[in-house]
Parts: structure tokens; C-alpha cells; sequence
RNA sequence: GCCGGAGUGGCGGAAUUGGCAGACGCGCCGGACUCAAAAUCCGGUGGGCUUCGGCCCUUGAGGGUUCGAGUCCCUCCUCCGGCACCA
């Protein structure tokens, strides 16, 4: 069937050919359109100019649909809309991120299962999608939590299983005692969870991971040439962490600690300034560091494991209230040697250092760190400057043997002016250089090695929760862990009636014997099934390479489809992701591009994050009251005047504010457009009616349309909608000037110009204008004519001395004498320039002429 | 502390990247329509002086570069976001 197609013959009381504006109809009736047509569907197979519009697919919360999600979405709409009316296939699906803890919580709390709750927000979450005029793709959503997609979940992890990617490892981990479970280092916050605000302690448990750390290099190289926000770049680079330095190796002194301690043993430390290396007076290891014991003197050892336990017992809220106070520590008792000086120091434990990062040990150089100094000075430990700004050592001083002005801090600035001192023959290098040559000397001797190190962390993937897909393996008494062979996936998750986590670092699944209990793939022997389920940023790791492929169910993408339409064309999302999520999802790409599945090994070519919508100046939460419901603004003012505002409150990747008064403006302009189709179209089928509106030809009235064209599709392509809805409603104020009836050809380039914007109006309004439905199949995005662009008189400006004085019209690239001698006789001008002696004029074409005098 | 981003009318925000600051919108004021109100339409609207010709001031603060700075440089302040004893 057609829409309903108005015309002028048609009886007013059809919805459509009202003199008036009424959203409601307007949306209601293309909403169905197009789901009855598949407008948004499109063949995923015939495609010419393939294009993936992708958006960050919500958590259905019980809630209901954030504002914020559709703030993001109708901006990633807006622009695949826009791509598809400059002729584009656009594939925009959307999909439910429906696992985790976020859903389980809820559940728990309202005393209802998830798999009861989830899909009924699913369907919330669709309605009110599909109300908000979103051009997805509803026959390829992706949920989570089906079976249908978390067995594609479960193959990706024996696919990286089998590629070495995964490990288990007994590791310490941030264990939330609310949630009863541990969190990934970025889920703790401040040393409090993330969600629940409790504070964080430190376990020892068993965990799948997957060696991310192993792309380190690859995830930061490949930052240089893919098309993202600069901002979320940052904050990758900064999160990898990467940091060049060396790795040094102090032997233990002879005769120190136990009898397994062998005169080999050597304690490495990573350290960036290996420059500092002759002025390192102690060392310190965290308090779990494997080679404590063997340090450790038997007159220290009580003192060592009290302070050893004190650490592990304390959770890392505790420890981050001590940053900046005093630095504890204690002495082992046992020394290792300076390699540079051959010296003994003494080796300390202390909470500072920290088991994660590099070795677990550090170098003390008090004269050069912060953090080192604070200890030298708590436990008396001797200073020695070894590195200080060239300009500081006297010509005739000798840098081997040279006491600069202390000070009463570390001097710990790193510039390029600075020079070695008491270091021995490197006394007198420039700092960087000398660390060079110090690195290879002390490695000619096998104590140092160049060294890179990342601040990135193995992705620890295991839940010990209910509410995700149970990691696919099989413990085997005789075979160990044993990844479920990709035939018997998925492995479903069990209907629990109870499914609260537990105390005891089991997961709820651990419970069910009947899940638990599996023969092993391998021997056939008894084993036991992992019982952790997989972390959420697993589910949403790859979730973009399904949609394209959602029908098929023998495997997780099909190859053609994979290569027509990705990677995605256009990523939009929130800045909370920048890290994980894209970061998780890059890493994935690349092993599975590795392991011969893709073709690419970025999967998101452009990315844009969005900004913040905050609410009259106030971050939107519940706990200020300040939510805002789409529903009631949709209902009142209509969705396309809803996103209108959404997108003209501030420029959409910084975030604006939302004020409630503002949608008067956008739903006006909505008003004002309707009115004006309706009187362009009445006016050129009674061409005699009116004087004004057979013209066509108004030249003022061409040029500005053309300029519209340029600037709303410049504007669109950078995602700044609201300049470009200015630049619309200003086109719309002059064209409607004093109440002046606009021609059929000024109003329709307008309508398909805003259709990314406002799509169901403009679908309306295109018929109305005799289009055929739907404008996004056969508008096309108008061309603008850039001679018509062009003036032959233009206003500029004149300045005496910088200020303006008056503006004199010219014609275009006219000559600076001519353009001199009308702005000089002007007499706002003149009055200026009397008894003053010109000096000097400054002439920009086109732009401003600028007397400079005195 | 470190890394990002931002400070512009009563308010949300523009400004072709060094060239008429305040586009567009909200709000407000005045007018039209109306018995009246709402809606709608038209006009005005940064501040201060004004002899009504104009003049001066103004983009967080202070300096600088320049004929000319919201835009570039230096110092500082405030707010937002992220990271945080990373060796």
C-alpha cells in the first residue's frame, strides 16, 4: 500500500491535508509506513554502496530508554539518514547489551528473575525506539542474552582458547564484598565498586584472561591512522600507558637472606630513568614480591610479615587515604648491590610499590623520584643527586665529584638540558644520552635490558556471577582445561531459581550439580564444567560483526556479508566507552583478523563520541530528580520536534543543555515549515492568486538556498546539527519574510535538507509536494550550484586604527584604491583620519579595509 | 598530582580558524489579531553614556605578539570528564 497521499481535492478532514501541523498523525502513520514497506530494511546482498551506520546499543533497563540513549542514537541517526539520502545503502541496526551485572542487580532487587524481566524491557525499549523515528533495521536486532548469539559468544573464546589468547591464572583480583564478586581494575573506582560504592578488597582466585597485553603495541600504533575523536584517542594512548625504559637486574649481596638464595639471584626492577641509576641508595619491593622471603633476615622476619599481612589484609581504599602521608615501610634485612656502583643498599618492602606494574620492585633514587624521596626521608635513607640542569654545574667544577644545591626536595623535572653527575666516566652526558649508555654498558655485564612497558592489564574476563554466558570449558582431572568443542556450543545458562551470588567466590552455577557434572571433550573422562560466566564486555566485543548476519545460525558471520559491510562506516557513542568497550572490541578484531576470520583489523573506520545532555546545568540522575522522559516530550511536542531540540540545545559532540522551554523553538519552526508547503503548494496550483508566489526567480532569495544546501551538508557531515539547524531556520525566516508566501522550489530542497532531522514530517511534507514516497529513496540530497554562490556587491568593513567606523559596499575583488578612496570619503571615516597622518592601509579583499594612523 | 575539554548577553549557544563579536533559538519588551486569553504573526532586545549625530566598554583574570585577538603565545583562576603511589 501507499501512504496516504494528500492533495489539494481531498477532504479535510483526512489527516494529512489539515491546514495544520499535527505530529502525532504525521508520525504515526510513516512509523507504520515504513515498517509495512521495509523502508529501513535494506538487502544486505544487492547492496551497491554499502554502508554500516552503528550506534552503541543500550543496557534495556527497567526504566525505559534513557534520554541520553536517544540523544546518542538520533544523532547516529541523523547522520545515516543524511549518508543515505546522498545516495548510501545504510544498514542501522540496533541490539540489546542485555547481560550483566547491571540487569542481574535489578533483578535481585525487585525479586524477579532476569529472564522473565529482560524481555519485557526489550519490548519497552523497542516501542519507544521505534516512536523516537530511528531508521533501524528491526529485522536484525541482536539480544545478548539469546542462546542464538552468546554461542557466538562462547566460539570467539575458544577461538582466542585455541590461539594461546586465553590463560587461566591464580591472580589477585578487586573483590567487591557487596556484589560478592570481583571487578576489573577499571570497574573500581577510588578503590570503591563501581556500582555499589563499597569498598574494594584484594583476593586471590582463579580467572580466565585473555593477553590482550600481548596487542599492546599494535592497539597504540594503529591509534595514528584511524579516523576517531581525538579525545577518545587520548584517552586509549593514555589507558595502553605505554612507557620506555630498562630493565635492570641487582644481584643479591653475598651471604644475604635464606640458603635457597644462590649467588645468582638477582632482583629486577623496570625503571624509566636508568639515567638515575648511580644515585638508586635502596630498593623497594611490594609486599607480596615473590623474592621477599629469601631477602628477608630471620631478625626482620617478624616485622616483614606483619607488615606483609597489614598489606594484603588492607583494601585499597585504605591504601589510597595513605597517598600523600607518610611512607610506610620495612627493612628485610637483606641488601642486593647497585650494578652501576657495585655498592650494597638495603632492600625494603613497602605498599607504594605495587605487585601490577613492571617488576614489583623499584629502584630508590631519593635525589630524583618523589615517592622515593618521601621514603628516604621517612626512613633515613641516604640522597644522592646523580642528575641536575647543565647550568647549574660551574665550567670549571668536575661532574664526577659535584654537590649541586640541594635543595630541600627531589629534583625531579625531566628536561632536555640536563646533565649526569657523580656517575662515574658518564658524569658530564647529557641525561638521556648517558641513560642510553649506561643501559648498555650494565648490559654488556647482563644487567640491564631496553625495556617497554604497558600500564594495560591482561583482560580478566571471568564473573563469578549468574547472569552471562558460562565460560565454555571443561576442567579434566587428567586433560585440565578443555575448551567445549564449537558442536556442542552453546552452553546454555540454566534457569536458576536462585541465583544470588555467593560469598564464597563460587558462582551461583557452581551450585547445580547437574551443570556442573560433564564428561571431558577430550578423554571422556569425568571432569567439571568452568562455572564463571564471562564478562559483558566480551557480549558487546563483537556484538557489530553479527548484524550483519543475524540469520545465520551455523555461524557467528558470514564471510561476503563481513566484507560488503564492514568495517562499520560510522561509529557513534558515549565518551564512558572510550576505553573499554572500544578497546576490548579493537583487540578482538585484530586476533580474529589474526586467526584468518576478518579480512581488517579496525573494526570501527570513523568514530565520533557525543557529548554530555546535562539538565539546567545539572548532571541528569535520579537522585537529583531531573530525569528526563522522552515519552512525555515525545507525546507533547512530537518525536521530531523532540529530536530537533535534542540536536540544536549544543553542538552534539561536546553536549548541551536541556531546558524545557527550548522546544518552543524547534517545534515553531515545524509549525512555520508546515505552513509554508502548505501555501507554497496552494499558491502554485492558483498561479493567479497571488503575486508572490509564482516567483522562482527571486535571485537573493536562490542564492541563499544554494548556500543552505552547502552549509546543512557541510554541517551534517561533521555532525554539527545544530549550526545546521540555524542555518535552516534562518533560510526559513528569510523565505518567509513579512509574512511573504515562498514558491514550491524554495520549500521542497528545504524538506529533504532537514529529513535526517525530522524524518517523519518531511516524508509528509515531500508528498505533499508532489513527491513520491519515501523521500529517502527518492529525494536524493540537492546539489547546490557554486556560481550562484557568488555576489557582485559585498559590505566591508573600515577601520580606522582597528576600530570599525562604518562599512562601504563594493563590488566583489574590487581594487584597494577604489575601495580606499569611497571608504576615506565616507564621513564616519573622514572624521577620524583628520589631522592624522595615515601610515599605513590595510586591505583584505572581500574582507576589510583598516587605516592605520596617528 | 597527571591527561583531556570548556569558560562569550538574562539563558542555551554561533563566529568562514587572525578580519563587522553575539548567528539561530529561548526568555523578555512593544505592536497586530481577539470581547478577552492562549496560539499565531510583525518589530525590538550585550552594557554604559549621549547634545540622538554618535562615543566608550565588552568573550574567566592579567600580561604579550599583531594594523587587527573570542581565536595565537605566557602566567593565573574556575568548572566538567578521565586517570591516579605506573617506578
Amino acid at each position: 500500500m501507499t501512504p496516504h497521499v494528500p492533495t489539494a481535492n481531498e477532504p479535510s478532514d483526512s489527516p494529512a491535508s489539515g491546514s495544520s501541523y499535527d505530529p502525532e498523525a504525521v508520525e504515526v502513520r510513516w512509523q507504520q509506513y515504513w515498517d509495512e514497506r521495509g523502508t529501513n530494511s535494506p538487502d544486505l546482498d544487492a547492496a551497491r554502496r554499502p554502508f554500516f551506520n552503528l550506534m552503541m546499543y543500550p543496557y534495556p533497563s527497567a526504566e525505559g530508554l534513557h534520554v541520553g540513549n536517544l540523544y546518542a542514537f538520533t544523532g547516529a541517526d541523523i547522520y545515516g539518514r543524511f549518508r543515505r539520502l546522498k545516495g548510501d545503502d545504510v544498514f542501522e541496526p540496533i541490539g540489546y547489551d542485555a547481560f550483566g551485572i547491571h540487569s542481574e542487580n535489578h533483578a535481585l532487587k525487585v525479586g524477579r528473575h532476569p529472564m522473565e524481566l529482560i524481555p519485557a524491557n526489550i519490548r519497552n525499549f523497542e516501542r519507544m525506539l521505534r516512536a523516537a523515528g530511528l531508521m533501524t533495521d528491526w529485522t536484525r536486532t541482536v539480544d545478548t542474552t539469546d542462546p542464538g548469539y552468546y554461542k557466538w559468544t562462547q566460539w570467539l573464546f575458544v577461538q582466542l582458547h585455541k590461539a594461546g589468547l586465553a590463560e587461566k591464572k591464580e591472580a589477585p583480583v578487586n573483590w567487591c564484598p557487596s556484589c560478592q564478586t570481583v571487578l576489573a581494575n577499571e570497574q573500581v573506582i577510588a578503590g570503591r565498586c563501581e556500582r555499589c560504592d563499597a569498598a574494594v578488597e584484594q583476593q586471590e582466585l582463579s580467572q580466565w584472561f585473555f593477553k590482550i597485553t600481548e596487542y599492546a603495541q599494535r592497539l597504540l600504533d594503529n591509534l595514528d591512522w584511524i579516523d576517531w575523536s581525538e579525545t577518545t584517542k587520548t584517552a586509549q594512548r593514555n589507558w595502553i600507558g605505554r612507557s620506555e625504559g630498562a630493565r635492570l637486574r641487582f644481584p643479591v649481596s653475598a651471604g644475604q637472606g635464606g640458603e635457597g638464595a644462590g649467588d645468582l639471584a638477582t632482583v629486577e626492577v623496570f625503571t624509566t630513568r636508568p639515567d638515575t641509576v648511580f644515585g638508586a641508595s635502596f630498593m623497594v619491593l611490594a609486599p607480596e614480591h615473590p623474592m621477599v622471603p629469601e631477602l628477608t633476615a630471620p631478625a626482620t622476619r617478624d616485622a616483614v610479615e606483619s607488615y606483609r599481612q597489614g598489606a594484603a589484609g588492607m583494601d585499597l581504599v585504605e591504601r589510597k587515604k595513605r597517598e600523600g602521608a607518610a611512607k610506610t615501610g620495612v627493612f628485610t634485612g637483606g641488601h642486593v648491590q647497585n650494578p652501576a656502583i657495585g655498592e650494597d643498599i638495603p632492600v625494603w618492602i613497602s605498599d607504594y610499590v605495587i605487585m601490577d606494574y613492571g617488576t614489583g620492585a623499584v629502584m630508590g633514587v631519593p635525589g630524583h623520584d618523589q615517592r622515593d624521596f618521601e621514603f628516604a626521608v621517612q626512613h633515613g635513607l641516604p640522597v644522592r643527586a646523580v642528575v641536575c640542569p647543565r647550568a647549574q654545574v660551574p665550567e670549571d667544577a668536575d661532574p664526577r665529584d659535584f654537590l649541586p644545591d640541594a635543595g630541600d626536595g627531589a629534583f625531579i623535572e625531566h628536561t632536555p638540558d640536563e646533565v649526569l653527575i657523580n656517575s662515574s666516566q658518564f658524569s658530564g652526558m647529557p641525561a638521556d644520552d648517558g641513560g642510553r649508555r649506561i643501559v648498555a654498558w650494565l648490559g654488556e655485564r647482563d644487567l640491564a635490558t631496553p625495556e617497554v612497558n604497558f600500564r594495560l592489564h591482561d583482560w580478566c574476563i571471568s564473573r563469578q556471577r549468574y547472569w552471562g554466558p558460562p565460560i565454555p570449558v571443561i576442567n579434566c582431572g587428567a586433560c585440565g582445561a578443555v575448551a567445549v568443542p564449537e558442536e556442542d556450543l552453546p552452553v546454555e545458562l540454566p534457569y536458576l531459581e536462585d541465583f544470588r551470588p555467593t560469598a564464597s567466590g563460587a558462582s551461583p552455577l557452581a551450585r547445580v550439580p547437574g551443570f556442573r557434572e560433564a564428561a571431558c571433550p577430550r578423554c571422556g573422562g569425568p571432569g567439571e564444567r568452568e562455572t564463571d560466566v564471562m564478562d559483558t564486555f566480551l557480549d558487546s566485543g563483537w556484538y557489530f560483526l553479527r548484524y550483519p548476519s543475524t540469520e545465520f545460525d551455523d555461524k557467528p558471520f558470514d564471510a561476503a556479508r563481513t566484507a560488503a559491510w564492514l568495517p562499520v562506516g560510522s561509529y557513534i557513542g558515549g565518551e564512558e566507552h572510550s576505553v573499554l568497550h572500544l578497546l576490548y572490541s579493537r583487540f578482538l578484531t585484530m586476533a580474529l583478523h589474526d586467526l584468518g576470520h576478518l579480512d581488517f583489523e579496525e573494526p570501527f573506520a570513523r568514530f565520533r563520541k557525543h557529548g554530555l545532555l546535562i539538565k539546567e546545568g545539572a548532571k541528569i540522575s535520579k537522585s537529583r530528580g531531573n530525569v528526563i522522559l522522552p515519552d512525555e516530550y515525545v507525546t507533547e511536542f512530537g518525536a521530531d520536534a523532540f529530536r530537533m531540540y535534542l540536536m540544536f540545545l549544543g553542538p552534539f559532540q561536546q553536549g548541551g543543555d536541556f531546558r524545557d522551554e527550548g522546544l518552543a523553538g524547534p517545534r515553531r519552526f515545524l509549525g512555520k515549515l508546515w505552513d509554508s508547503v502548505v501555501a507554497a503548494t496552494a499558491a502554485s496550483e492558483t498561479p493567479a492568486a497571488t503575486g508572490s508566489g509564482k516567483n522562482s526567480l527571486d535571485p537573493g532569495m536562490d542564492r541563499a538556498l544554494h548556500l543552505l544546501i552547502k552549509q546543512v551538508g557541510e554541517h551534517l557531515e561533521e555532525l554539527r546539527y545544530n549550526t545546521a539547524i540555524a542555518a535552516a531556520m534562518d533560510y526559513l525566516n528569510r523565505v518567509r519574510y513579512k509574512g511573504r508566501t515562498p514558491s514550491v522550489e524554495e520549500v521542497r530542497p528545504l524538506v529533504v535538507l532537514v529529513a535526517p532531522i525530522v524524518p517523519h514530517i518531511a516524508e509528509e511534507l515531500w508528498v505533499m509536494l508532489g513527491g513520491e514516497a519515501s523521500i529517502f529513496d527518492n529525494a536524493g540530497w540537492p546539489d547546490y550550484d557554486e556560481a550562484k554562490l557568488a555576489v557582485n556587491r559585498i559590505q566591508v568593513p573600515v577601520q580606522v586604527n582597528g576600530k570599525l567606523r562604518a562599512t562601504v559596499t563594493v563590488a566583489t575583488g574590487a581594487a584597494q584604491d577604489q575601495v580606499q578612496e569611497l571608504a576615506a570619503a565616507n564621513a564616519a571615516v573622514s572624521r577620524h583620519l583628520e589631522g592624522v597622518e595615515i601610515r599605513k592601509v590595510i586591505y583584505v579583499p572581500d574582507r576589510l579595509i583598516n587605516f592605520v594612523a596617528n
